[in-house]
RNA sequence: GCUCCCUUCGUCUAAUGGUUAGGACGUCAGGUUUUCAACCUGAAAACAGGGGUUCAAUUCCCCUAGGGAGUACCA
């Protein structure tokens, strides 16, 4: 036994890698990496009405686009149900567990009464000590936990602190159902014991379990793994993050356009921080990175800080890396084939070249291909209602005269753009941000963002560029 | 209902038995930019309430209120 660290990150595959999930998947990973140990990937599959082959697929594509790696292949747990049955009949036969021949019905009026009594619902123990020659003919039994009555079970855990449970509180959980297959708790103490799982790092949805299977653990002479439950995230609202609330999946992070390193950066900050630090790097984090800085309460999802710190990694990317992100991004967006179509094989060069004015201006990805639409604009070029809208009849004279001249087949240098524009706005006694606005929306459709001297720039055929280029020495 | 957890600016959070309670996002105001962003500077903005303990409590204890999680032959 080496007492190297050994996490683990259990999903259920029973939609896409949820973003709280990917929180707990992070910490994990971090804890881990922080300690010179490693996490492990395990399957929760059990379910197999609500598992799926394409969800399990979403949580390993979610995890490596995250860039949070796991050691080995995954467990699978499933897989482990003869295992997980072994284990249930070896705490039958010692007796530690019994067969309960209890009727769906009869659990559901045990729990009515506990109910009404302001007692713990759950199950009476009524077969716990039961004669088996009383078991109704023809029924397959289940098996339960023969869970301690009296005393308590504490959990020493490294962001709750100590979190005492009564036992009377504790019901006997069923371990085996009658139909033979393993339940939740059983399988999870048997996986992470047999898997050699050191730091329990899960949602504190868990803690409540984590006393049921301390208790498990005891029965079967093992020792228990250290444990923390981390808070849950919460939505705008302060409600439990639901569908309503947008984005759950990681996937819709990458198709909303946020950078991996920006969401880590964000979601490691949720609820753990370390002093005033905002701007991490992976490798900030692992050296940071422990458990007891970890905070105890709930925290709300903040999709405008998530976005600030998006556009700070977009500004910090190199520009190739951005156009490769990108050309995998736009096929994937609802307007994607008319987007590929409207680059074009050379817009991305076009792009790539236009992308030191557009990372300054955009928050996401999505954002910045969205500003880009006048690379790939139209010609003739020409003012659009919406353009015309933000003018006065001065104004559109002059930007009518000036949109010809935009398209113009003699090369531009910055400054000649600089000073025709001026010109035309001067000639006609208008402020040059006047004319900006309805510019470009003239050029994207949009009446906000990009800057209008890059629109200009770009525009001004490659020979201009080359221009510019030699003239700025590089 | 029962069990457990939580409570510092709008949000994420830091710190401390004695501080002008710090940072970040957002907001507002300036600056810079002949536009928009980006960037820089500044401002407003918080210790849930009530009791204790203490010379002193945001910090320690209790209660209340509010929020959350669990409460299955789901995971």
């Amino acid at each position: 036994m080496s007492d190297k660290v050994v996490t683990r990150f259990a999903p259920s595959p029973t939609g896409y890698l949820h973003i709280g999930g990917a929180r707990t998947a992070l910490f994990n990973w971090l804890y881990a990496k922080a300690k010179g140990g490693k996490m492990l990937l395990r399957i929760e599959d059990t379910d197999q009405a609500r598992s799926t082959e394409g969800a399990i697929l979403a949580i390993l594509d979610g995890l490596t686009w995250l860039g949070l790696d796991w050691e080995g292949e995954p467990v699978y747990q499933l897989a482990r149900a003869v295992r997980h049955r072994e284990m249930a009949e070896q705490l039958l036969a010692e007796g530690k567990a019994y067969r309960c021949y209890a009727s769906v019905e009869e659990l559901a009026g045990m729990r009515e009464q506990a109910r009404a009594k302001g007692r713990a619902p759950g199950y009476d123990g009524s077969w716990r000590d039961r004669d088996l020659a009383e078991a109704p003919a023809g029924i397959a039994p289940a098996i339960r936990f023969k869970a301690p009555n009296d005393g308590e079970t504490v959990i020493e855990d490294q962001v709750q602190g100590r979190v005492v449970f009564a036992n009377k509180d504790l019901d006997d959980l069923v371990i085996l159902r009658s139909d033979g297959t393993p339940t939740y708790n059983l399988s999870v103490v048997v996986d992470d014991h047999d898997m050699g799982i050191t730091h329990v790092i899960r949602g504190d949805d868990h803690l409540t379990n984590a006393a049921r299977q301390t208790q498990i653990y005891k029965a079967l002479g093992w020792q228990t793994p250290i444990f923390a439950h981390v808070p849950l995230i919460h939505g705008p609202d302060g409600a439990k993050l639901s569908k309503r609330h947008g984005a759950l999946g990681v996937e819709a992070y990458r198709a909303s356009g946020y950078l991996p390193a920006a969401l880590r950066n964000y979601l490691a900050r949720l609820g753990w921080s370390h002093g005033d630090d905002e701007i991490m790097s992976a490798e900030d984090m692992i050296r940071w990175f422990d458990l007891d800085a970890i905070g105890r309460s709930a925290a709300r999802f903040d999709f405008t800080k998530l976005e600030n710190l998006n556009g700070h990694y977009l500004r910090e990317t190199p520009d190739a890396e951005i156009v490769d992100r990108l050309r995998a991004l736009v096929p994937e967006l609802p307007n994607g084939d008319e987007l590929t179509a409207a680059i074009g094989p050379d817009g991305w060069r076009q792009l790539e070249r236009a992308l030191p004015g557009l990372k300054d201006r955009a928050k996401t990805l999505v954002e910045l291909v969205d500003n880009a639409q006048y690379l790939f604009a139209k010609r003739p070029l020409t003012l659009d209602t919406q353009a015309e809208r933000l003018l006065d009849q001065p104004a559109r004279e002059t930007l009518t005269a000036l949109l010809p001249r935009l398209e113009g087949v003699e090369p531009w240098t910055k400054e000649v753009l600089d000073a025709s524009v001026r010109a035309y706005a001067e000639e006609a006694g208008l402020k040059l941000g006047k004319l900006a606005q309805p510019l470009r929306a003239a050029l994207t459709g949009k009446s906000t963002s990009p800057g209008i001297f890059d629109v200009l720039e770009v525009l001004g055929r490659e020979e201009s560029l080359a221009r510019i280029a030699d003239q700025t020495g590089q």
